[in-house]
Parts: C-alpha cells; sequence; structure tokens
DNA sequence: GTGAAAGCGCTAACAG
DNA sequence: CTGTTAGCGCTTTCAC
C-alpha cells in the first residue's frame, strides 16, 4: 500500500540515546524530565519532522481530546455562525472538533453519532434533525457515560445538557411588536409543530395573541417546513385562500425569503400589502428589500454555551450537573414591520 | 478519571466461547467467517452494545479511512456548500471528514494540519486563507506522503492536485456581457491579487477590455479584500473620488452586498446610476433588491470532484498521477445587468 | 531525573 | 473456517 513509514517516538529516542518515555514525557511538558534535556529533544523532534500519532496516544492514555458534533445543515446562517464558534470555543480550550453532518436525515445522524462513539470523542454536541423522533441512539450516548449537550433543536433527555435560545419570548416579543403596530391580522409560518423551536415558537405566537385578546385563525397556522419552500407554500396558500393576513411571522430567515419570492410571484408589495417579520438573522437580512426585521439569535454565546459545558461535564464527570440554558435574544428592527409600515398605530 | 469501561472485541468473543480475531472478522464482513457465525456475532454484538474503537482499528490497520478539510471560513456560501457537498461525497464513499476551519489564519491553518497529520488522516483537501504565503506546511504534508488535493484557493506545489473554477473564463464572461450592454466604465473590486482567485478574475476582467481594446483605469481597480467591509470601502473610494464607473465587477458576493449598502447610503441607485455584477452566487442573491446576476461556481461539483480526486489518490499511492482539474462557471443573469439597465445597447 | 515493563483494542500474518 | 502470535505507537505505573 505504499505506506508512509512515520518517523515514531522511538526513532528520534534512539537518535538521542535516551528512552522513548523520556522523548514522550518531554514532549508533554512532564516536570519529570529536565529544562536541557527537553530543549534538546524538542529540537531533535522538529528537526526530524517528527509529527505524534494521535491514534496511538489516545488509545494509550483513553482520552481522546476531540469533542464530536452533529448538526443538521451547515449552509444555513445559523448553522454556519454556530460552528464557526464552536470550532473558535474548541480552539481556545484545546479541544479538537470533529464534525459530521446528517443533512436532516435521522439514519445518517444516528451513524454519525456511532461514528463518533467509535472514534471515543470525549463529549458530543448535537443538534437534531427535524425527523428525528427516535431515542435509542441517545441513550446508548448516554449508557457509554459520554457527556452530550443538544443545542437549539434540543430532545429532553435525563443527565443530558442543553442550550437553547428563548424561542419561545423571542416570537413572542416579535408579534408583540406587529401588535402594537396595529397589525390584527397574524399570520404564522410555523415549521413543524414536532421540532422543539417549531413548538416553541408557535407557543411565543400565541403568547403574544393571547394577551390581546386575538383569537388564532388556525387557516393562518401554516406547517411544512423551515426552508424558503416552505416559506413560498405558505403564502401562497395564504394567498390563494382569499383571506390574506396582514401580517406574517416567519419561523425562520430561510421561510421568510420564501415568502419575498413568492410575494414578488403575487405582485403584491412588502410591507404595503403583507408585513413580515421573521425568527432568525443572517448576513442577506439586511440586503434584501425591504430589509427583514427580525428576532436575533446570539449563535457566538450559543457555541461557547456549547462547547464549554461539555468540556465543563468531561472534566468533572462524575460531579457534574446537567444544565438547560436558555440564551436571550434581541429584536432587529428594520424595515419590514417598523413605524413605516402602512398600518402602524393605525 | 471515571472512565467508561467500554465493551471491547475480547468481552464479546469470550461471550461466544470464539476468539477475537473471528470476531474482528465477522464485523467487518471478511470472508473466512461463517454465514451463520457472522449473524451470531453481529446479533450478540449489538445486545451487548459494543462500538468497535477506531483508534484501536487505525492504529493497527495503519489507515483511518478518513479524509482532514481545512476550509478559511464556513459561514460563507461558497464554503458552506462546498463543504456540505464535501460530507456528501465522504459519506457515499465510506470515508470519514475532519474537517478544521482556519478562520482566514494561516497560523491557524499549519496548526489545524499539524493536527491532522497527528490524526493520521489518509488525504487532506485544504482551501488556503487570504495569507496563507509560506509552502513549508505542505512540504511537510508531502514528505509524509499524504495526499493533498487543494480547492477553489489553491497554491501550485507539484505532486499537489487541485480543483479550481474558471475563474479567469468567468470573469471573462461577466465583463464581456456588461461590455455587450454598452457599459464602458468599468471597475473591479478585485479582493487580493496574490490569492490566486483574485489574480485570476482579474485576469478575466482583463481578457474582456483587451478584446475590446479598452484601457484599464487603474483608479477603478480597487483592491482591500473578499468581504463586504472591502465592498463597502470600495465602493466608497470610487463614490468619493468624483470618478464614478458605470459599472462594477466585484470579485465575490459578499463584496457585492458591502457595495449594495455603500450604494445605499450614497444615495444613488443599483441599477441606474451604478451597475454591478459579481463573482459567485449564494442564497442571497436572488432575494436582494435588484437581484444581484451573477458568475454562479457549482461548489456540488468542487467538493465531489475533490473529495474522489482524493480517495483516487489515496488508493493508488503509487501510480497517481496528481490533477489540475477547472470546472467551468455559467452566468446567472437577473436584475442587475440586464437588457432592462440603464445603458442596454446605447 | 530516567527507564523497563505492560498494555490500550484492534488487525495482519500465518498455522492449523 | 477458526485461532495463535505479534505488533501498531504511545502512555502509564513503578522501580531505580
Amino acid at each position: 500500500m505504499g505506506r508512509s513509514s512515520h518517523i515514531t517516538l522511538d526513532d528520534i529516542a534512539k537518535q538521542l540515546n535516551v528512552s522513548k518515555v523520556t522523548v514522550s514525557k518531554a514532549l508533554r511538558g512532564h516536570p519529570d524530565i529536565s529544562k536541557e534535556t527537553t530543549l534538546l529533544i524538542k529540537k531533535t523532534v522538529s528537526e526530524m519532522g517528527y509529527t505524534p500519532n494521535y491514534m496511538a496516544r489516545n488509545l494509550s492514555s483513553q482520552r481522546s481530546n476531540t469533542i464530536g458534533v452533529v448538526v443538521p445543515k451547515i449552509a444555513h446562517f445559523f448553522f454556519s455562525s454556530l460552528i464557526e464558534s464552536i470550532y473558535d470555543t474548541a480552539f481556545h480550550n484545546n479541544y479538537e472538533i470533529i464534525l459530521t453532518v446528517s443533512q436532516e436525515n435521522s439514519e445518517r445522524e444516528v451513524k454519525h453519532i456511532e461514528s463518533l462513539l467509535a472514534m471515543r470523542v470525549d463529549g458530543l454536541i448535537v443538534s437534531i434533525t427535524q425527523q428525528t423522533r427516535d431515542h435509542a441512539i441517545f441513550e446508548k450516548v448516554k449508557k457509554q457515560g459520554i457527556p452530550l449537550t443538544f443545542v437549539d433543536r434540543v430532545l429532553d433527555i435525563p443527565g443530558t445538557s442543553s442550550i437553547t435560545v428563548d424561542d419561545r419570548g423571542g416570537s413572542f416579543m416579535a408579534v408583540e411588536h406587529a401588535l402594537r403596530l396595529g397589525y390584527r391580522k397574524i399570520a404564522h409560518l410555523a415549521g413543524y409543530p414536532e421540532i422543539n423551536i417549531g413548538l416553541r415558537r408557535y407557543r411565543g405566537f400565541e403568547d403574544a395573541m393571547k394577551m390581546h385578546d386575538l383569537p388564532i385563525n388556525p387557516d393562518w397556522v401554516i406547517y411544512g417546513g423551515f426552508d424558503e419552500e416552505a416559506g413560498y407554500r405558505g403564502f401562497m396558500k395564504l394567498f390563494n385562500s382569499g383571506n390574506m393576513p396582514e401580517f406574517i411571522f416567519a419561523v425562520t430567515y430561510p421561510v421568510a425569503l420564501g415568502v419575498y419570492a413568492a410575494v414578488e410571484e403575487s405582485g403584491l408589495k412588502i410591507p404595503d400589502d403583507i408585513d413580515i417579520m421573521c425568527f432568525g438573522n443572517s448576513d442577506v437580512n439586511r440586503f434584501i428589500s425591504p430589509s427583514l426585521s427580525c428576532v436575533n439569535q446570539p449563535t457566538d454565546k450559543l457555541g461557547k454555551a456549547a462547547v464549554e459545558l461539555t468540556i465543563d461535564h468531561i472534566k468533572n464527570i462524575d460531579t457534574f450537573e446537567p444544565q438547560q440554558i436558555e440564551i436571550p435574544t434581541e429584536l432587529i428592527l428594520r424595515q419590514t414591520c417598523s413605524v413605516n409600515s402602512k398600518h402602524a398605530y393605525n
């Protein structure tokens, strides 16, 4: 197979007439070894171009200094920012990240988690797919004693931690804002109710409506997914129903983008004919026209919390108490759903 | 440390009164083992919740079935799509991916590659940072005999493969199109010339200008980076110079988005006052207003080619001939730079 | 301060 | 078809 015979600890030990233990210790800065020896060893190591073998190291030490991550998607602003934050935090804590992508496919999710377990990651950070229903794999993770932290799309499993944004509160703020502007006919493109973010964002919508004593029109709560397609179809359904709302609260920004496309096709205008706001910021919300107001999720905090919590769990495996952390959201107001909208304060 | 004592091959071998070799072989579908035994073993394995230890497996077999990937960024449409494609292709070829993110920082890039080498990946796919100048680490990779494939942002290193899009041809097409519409005063926000995509896209721009016997105004070729910030500052520089072009060719879509923001601030209008087109599609190009025409890079083909080429190299380590593959681009025409633009055919 | 011995969990060669 | 014997390259006791 043309195996490239790597340089090993032994090679450099022989070169220096010391034992490989000495080299190993020196490389890890073990206090056993004298300064001069350590220096000499490090010099030789870099001269000979030695690269330690993590496989061997991990096998021997029974730990990997690695956190496995499973996300449903990455070509999506929320997830790519989240992942960037995860990598960043891990990097600063000297942990490696092994990222896998389930592509919203729960079978693939299971396979990836098995791989990660097989790689003997020290901990796991998971954001589940839209179709994940079966908990079995997560029970397996728990049984193997691997710290597990869910992010954003979470499952309620005892012994695991979770980091979520305050979906319900964020939704509430958004719909509240629309109501204060004077809108009464509010529709919600709601994703899927089985997914926790779908349910929780719906609840926030519901809270706001209740607080204003407004009934919820079931025809105006439309499920169908979290992507552009869902937004497009959702709006078309509203449009064709002959009973249009004044305002749409979209469960994600891709759903909102889908609505933009559909509205354009329908010949209507945002925000005059139909106003909109969504949950989730992205790099483009400010560049689309009209610029899109939204509920912002601080992905940097999410990622940081997820990694730090997982590391905490790893390092204090016997005493760690799982935590459910909720990160607050904030409203970002732009051209849609603003005081300049047609219905404002009427 | 509260180590979770995992179940090993031996455990299940003892349970079944066979040797661990038998179990190992059965699990890998080795033809040595009879069907019944294999079935029995697999049953026991899943009953006992055994997860093979890849560390041990890889150490022993001297291969990892893993490809290391280094990208400069992921919260960017081009890279996140590329990565998705890489994961997808690897998945279908039964390879694992270990992704690392250099954050456009070349020191971090080096560290990540060292980690990947230490993990004994079978091959490496790299898209370099904007500041990568030093080749040393890549020479090290070569020296260790690890197949190396560059994607998009490439380095010319003998013995390595590269997958790029036809930057020059794509740029040429874009600028050509603008010229055909009647534009003559063409500016180019050009990224950095040291980065190959910067240089190549500039060349395409140059080709088109030359073909139409138009001189290139050096004041209208502005370097400064590949992000929104660069686009914003680039446009402001043009705007404040008092000598505005009619058309801007932006080296990336974030640069174009930066221009959109700056144009809005300046009080001008796209495409009437200034028209624009960019290299690189994204999920938002069609949703911004006016929708943004661009040169599309087929990220799915890029990722697929990169992975397949790398695997090919891994499997035929002695005979493999490095390849430089160039993937063609296509023009996507939307509202900017269209026949409806002010200058069209005048 | 340094090193010898043992073993992490698995696979590869070879015997039976 | 099944098992025995040797490692893979490193870290971990525990002597010296």
